[in-house]
DNA sequence: AAAAAAG
């Protein structure tokens, strides 16, 4: 049903662009529709013998503000033509003006949409009188740019600000960008239907939203020279870029050197004794389709491969791959000895216990392939289309795990391919369990992904998608905050596998319209946020609804004992991975802390976000996070917001406006600390320290990918230090601590000014 | 505190 919404483009990246234009579109319709189905209507009314119609009826069609008696602006052609307003009671006259209001808002709305800076942000005062407001700090802006204009970096964010909010002109290319954020129609058209994924048109949209995330990811694991990254718009370029990092693989053995030479003097443990020692260890037979599933779907060298070249952890510490002397989290997590006297002091950042897990290093993947690991050839050529041309770690291990149907728990650092681990596998299973059959209209699904955030769930949806759309599977995205007639009616035609957040999912199946008990496999992404107070409950319901004995996955970057609750409900002797060498020393992020005085912290965050390339600014709470973005656009620093106090359209655009550049500062909560990729990020402002470590390694995480340096800053005061000390502790991160004040060098270096060449080029 | 459902 929403089919007919689509935008109708030749253009084989038309399967994309509804995402874009969902909202759009419905605008258009209501609008285009409007006019259409008014005009006869209109003329049949002129006709009917007022006296009026013939001079009027000329000029209905181009009066501005003639509506259709659907349109909400709909006034009666007689008000207008002839009446006069005295005519109007002031019920009606309310009603003119509202219907005026809605009118101008909209076309307002849609005319700055690109551009605007307000729109992005909750109701503020200023709004209510636009016109002046806008007019105001139009004026101010120049002045204030004008100040900052020996800064050239400014010029490219001010310019075409001033010029759309001056020019009006009502739609740039990115307008449909701006409007992505409804939904779009999963289910391709016919004609994008089996070609579409080989087309170029439908692999660069792809890539715009979809693969670029999932490349990026897959790069992160690895430093990537600076020249692999940045062509990413085009479909050959990312397969250069894979082609790229194939030949980067071994320098990132070399970076993480231990991995080799540990794997090398670990001593070998047999599969059985591994998985004796796994505390999840349960009896395979209590899954019912363990074993034919098994022998069916393990890839021929799966068995080989996971015995030979996935290297179980022995111990906490034996074979462990830090090269310092701590412990290292990236086993999984601390053990309780890591953080002894931190485990209770905070309640709200709990260490939890580590998790015994095989550990695959880069090194033992090399010259694996994905159909290697057992994944169909259409599938292989959609992973290579995306830029993958080969596994990641994370991938080769997870991926025969999850086709041979066990259940797996994954970690990976931010950005190690978790999405493709995981997804890949899942639409190779799924194919498998239909083999055969005739996908029938209105089936139920057959697979289920819970996010803990509606932006992470689209984004996964842009990774699988076309992976699923390559074998001829429909994916679905269900999650809160649009209209849920068109995810309805998806489901009522019939969809493979459901991309969601766990709120709307439930409410679906609560409502009878989303039936899981055809669902072999769940996935939860980000699985330790999703087992934090408030998440658990829905997610286990969930799960509940799912068939029984189906397969579990449970993927993230900090992922520990805290699952422990669903683990114990939900799964069955899963397979643990994590990836060697991951730890911080082979991060590409640089940590600092700035002690600083509260006095100064709101100009210090200015001064830090003033600058050329992408910020990510991250705020406790979701007034603070509008405040601050407000502030920065106040200072001439274009900026927009990202928080549940968003409608989901704005939230949508104001992350796209990050993504495609338009502002290069977004504020956001903690709803971007996990998942979310933005290309090109290279500075993280916490502006508020997070009080647990795993949210600043989520948070810091959104820089530093590819292989890319990034930094991170938190602003602390002097009052923190201790515990600021603790949590870098717990996250295993080295960070110097440095006293800043306003106008210190420190900040401008941050900022990537470097107070010298400014002083050469003035 | 934030996130996750809402016609």
């Amino acid at each position: 049903m929403p089919k007919n919404k689509k935008p109708r483009g030749g253009r084989p990246a038309a399967n994309f662009e509804p995402r874009y234009g969902a909202n759009k579109t419905s605008f258009h319709d209501r609008h285009a529709g409007g006019r259409d189905a008014g005009r006869p209507e209109r003329g049949a009314r002129a006709d009917a013998g007022d006296r009026r119609s013939a001079p009027a009826a000329g000029g209905y069609d181009r009066r501005p503000g003639s509506r259709s008696v659907g349109h909400r602006g709909y006034r009666p052609a007689e008000a207008e033509a002839g009446a006069p307003k005295q005519r109007w009671n002031a019920q009606e006259r309310a009603g003119r003006d509202e219907a005026r209001g809605i009118r101008n808002r909209a076309e307002s709305g849609r005319r700055e949409t690109p551009h605007h800076r307000g729109d992005e942000r909750t109701e503020r005062p200023r709004f209510s009188d636009r016109s002046s407001t806008g007019a105001r700090r139009f004026d101010d802006r120049p002045t204030r740019a004008g100040g900052r204009d020996e800064r050239p970096r400014f010029d490219r964010d001010d310019r075409p600000r001033r010029d759309d909010r001056g020019g009006q002109r009502p739609t740039g290319p990115g307008t449909y960008r701006d409007e992505r954020g409804g939904q779009r129609d999963e289910r391709p058209r016919r004609d994008d239907r089996g070609a579409g994924t080989q087309r170029q048109g439908f692999r660069d949209n792809d890539h715009r939203d979809g693969g670029r995330p999932v490349r990026d990811d897959r790069r992160g694991q690895r430093p990537t020279g600076p020249g692999s990254y940045r062509d990413e718009r085009g479909g050959r370029d990312d397969r250069g870029g894979q082609r790229f990092g194939r030949d980067e693989r071994p320098r990132r053995d070399d970076r993480g050197s231990g991995a080799p030479s540990r794997g090398a003097e670990r001593p070998e443990r047999s599969y059985d004794a591994d998985r004796a020692r796994r505390a999840f260890d349960r009896d395979r037979t209590q899954r019912s389709f363990e074993g034919g599933r098994d022998e069916r779907s393990r890839p021929s060298t799966g068995g080989a491969y996971r015995a030979d070249r996935v290297r179980p952890l022995t111990s906490d510490t034996r074979g462990r791959p830090s090269r310092n002397e701590r412990p290292s989290r990236n086993d999984w997590n601390a053990t309780p000895a890591a953080a002894p006297s931190k485990k209770f002091e905070q309640g709200d950042d709990v260490v939890h216990e580590r998790l015994e897990a095989k550990s695959v290093a880069a090194v033992e993947v090399d010259g694996v392939t994905f159909g290697d690991l057992g994944l169909g050839s259409n599938i292989v050529d959609t992973l290579v289309g995306m830029g993958a041309a080969t596994p990641f770690p994370i991938q080769a291990a997870s991926i025969p795990a999850v086709l041979a149907g066990r259940d797996v728990l994954a970690r990976g650092r931010t950005g190690s391919g978790k999405t493709i681990a995981f997804g890949a596998p899942l639409v190779e299973r799924v194919l498998q369990s239909q083999a055969g059959k005739r996908r029938e209209f209105g089936r139920s699904p057959r697979a289920i992904i819970l996010a803990p955030t509606r932006e992470l769930a689209l984004q996964i949806d842009r990774t699988i998608q076309p992976i699923a759309r390559s074998v001829g599977l429909f994916t679905t995205q269900i999650y809160g905050g649009v209209p849920q007639g068109r995810q309805v009616g998806a489901l009522k035609k019939g969809v493979d596998i459901v991309i969601g957040t766990p709120g709307r999912v439930e409410d679906l199946i609560n409502q009878g319209k989303l039936d899981l008990s055809d669902c072999r496999i769940a996935v939860l992404d980000e699985a330790d946020h999703m087992c934090e107070l408030g998440f658990v409950e829905p997610v286990q319901r969930i799960l509940r609804h799912t068939a029984d004995g189906s397969q579990k996955l449970l993927f993230s970057a900090t992922l520990d004992r805290e699952v422990a609750a669903l683990v114990d409900e939900f799964l069955v002797d899963p397979a643990v991975y994590e990836v060697a060498g991951e730890d911080q020393d082979s991060s590409t992020i640089e940590h600092r802390v700035l002690v600083i005085e509260h006095r100064d912290k709101a100009d210090i965050l200015t001064s830090l976000v003033d600058r050329d390339g992408k910020t990510l600014v991250f705020a406790r709470t979701r007034a603070y996070a509008d405040m601050l973005a407000e502030q920065f656009d106040d200072a001439g620093i274009p900026a927009v917001s990202l928080h549940g106090d968003l409608n989901q359209a704005k939230r949508t655009r104001n992350l796209e406006r990050l993504t495609s550049g338009r502002v290069n500062v977004l504020v956001a909560t903690d709803v971007a600390a996990r998942g979310i990729h933005v290309d090109d990020i290279d500075l993280v402002v916490q502006a508020d320290a997070p009080d647990e470590y795993k949210t600043y390694l989520h948070r810091s995480g959104r820089t530093g990918r590819a292989g890319r340096s990034g930094r991170v800053v938190t602003l602390i005061t002097r009052q923190r230090q201790r515990r600021m000390t603790e949590l870098l502790e717990r996250a295993e991160i080295e960070a110097p601590f440095e006293n800043a004040r306003l106008n210190d060098d420190l900040i401008e270096e941050i900022a990537g000014r470097v107070p010298t060449a400014a002083d050469l080029t003035a």
